[in-house]
DNA sequence: GTCTATAGCAGGATAGAC
DNA sequence: GTCTATCCTGCTATAGAC
């Protein structure tokens, strides 16, 4: 790998462990392995380094998003396979962490984040309008909420998980969710 | 109020806005209208003040929790007085908006924290199960879950408000849970 | 109880040699 | 492209006078 991208890849690490206020350039140029003037060179400064970084965490979460989404399995168990995805809930999130931090101010930061985030409640919501077309779902539910109510259950399920230091509560979360979607689903 | 009060007050506005680590000393001071010498007279240092402060936020939050679940109506329609409750959702969680913070390795920081998250799901895991024997939800429903869930519902709407500016997130998530709650009620 | 002075250290970045 | 030296600022706290 290139010092640039052993740059980038100690940024997603850091990110994710730190956030981005806590991720000094000198972490990130300890853990690389790369000196002070090769940072420099290679970006402009740290917010420069983490919008590319979380650019790349975006376009990967998307991936293993449209794994559990876009698979040919009835629109319902899609979207019930995208809840049950493995999650690693007392990390957080590698995206919604950052939510609470001063950086959302930035434009370029906050871009990969919010745009990761429509994506999912855009996809969820057109699987659960699928599964109304296909006569798995109530016509009369609201898809655009239960999908912002699901992408919100994920990231609350890592907001307990954290808070009680207990992974359960992720594990708890999801089970309440799917328990609901079996209740609305049509026979 | 007092010096000490004042420096209090300071601080639970700053853990609202900022959080703990970026909570300085100094901004405590500014905001307190109290000095260098004030601040380390009354307390040992930043986490005890944080301390203080937090265990100060988590009995008013649960003041307000309290006065949404404990009324008279039915089970069911407090557990909903609880989704309904008005909330800042571009602000964040003051409890929660911690959950990402290096702040939960001390223990005394976290618990303010943990127990306001247990509580919350224990008296509504309570009002589900009453629900169940006053006949108004199906006993095959695990309560537990269903109250970690709804309160990570309210969790996640505070992480997508803030990472899409837009506290609709919020609304939206509340009323996909009451659309689920409705469905599973029995009348 | 409150004030001012001071300390030690880390963050984020620039400068210029190699 | 990479290295070392250096800069300025703010964080968190201690010291000691008043």
């Amino acid at each position: 790998m290139s010092t640039r991208e052993n740059l980038i890849t100690a940024a997603k690490e850091l990110l994710w462990e730190r956030g981005y206020e806590a991720m000094s350039p000198r972490a990130v140029q300890e853990r690389s392995g790369a000196g002070q003037g090769s940072f420099y060179h290679h970006f402009a400064g740290k917010a420069e380094l983490a919008t590319t970084a979380l650019n790349e965490v975006a376009d990967e979460m998307r991936e293993t998003f449209n794994a559990a989404l876009h698979s040919d399995k009835p629109s319902l168990e899609r979207v019930r396979d995208y809840l049950k995805q493995p999650r690693e809930a007392l990390r957080g999130c590698r995206l919604g962490r950052m939510a609470q931090e001063e950086v959302l101010s930035q434009e370029g930061l906050r871009h990969p984040i919010s745009s990761y985030f429509l994506y999912t409640q855009q996809e969820i919501a057109a699987a659960l309008k699928q599964a109304q077309n296909e006569g798995s779902l109530s016509e009369s539910i609201d898809t655009t909420n239960i999908a912002t109510m699901l992408v919100a259950v994920v990231q609350g399920g890592y907001v307990l998980a954290r808070a009680l230091q207990d992974p359960q509560q992720m594990d708890q979360a999801i089970d309440g969710a799917l328990t609901l979607l079996d209740t609305i689903e049509r026979r």
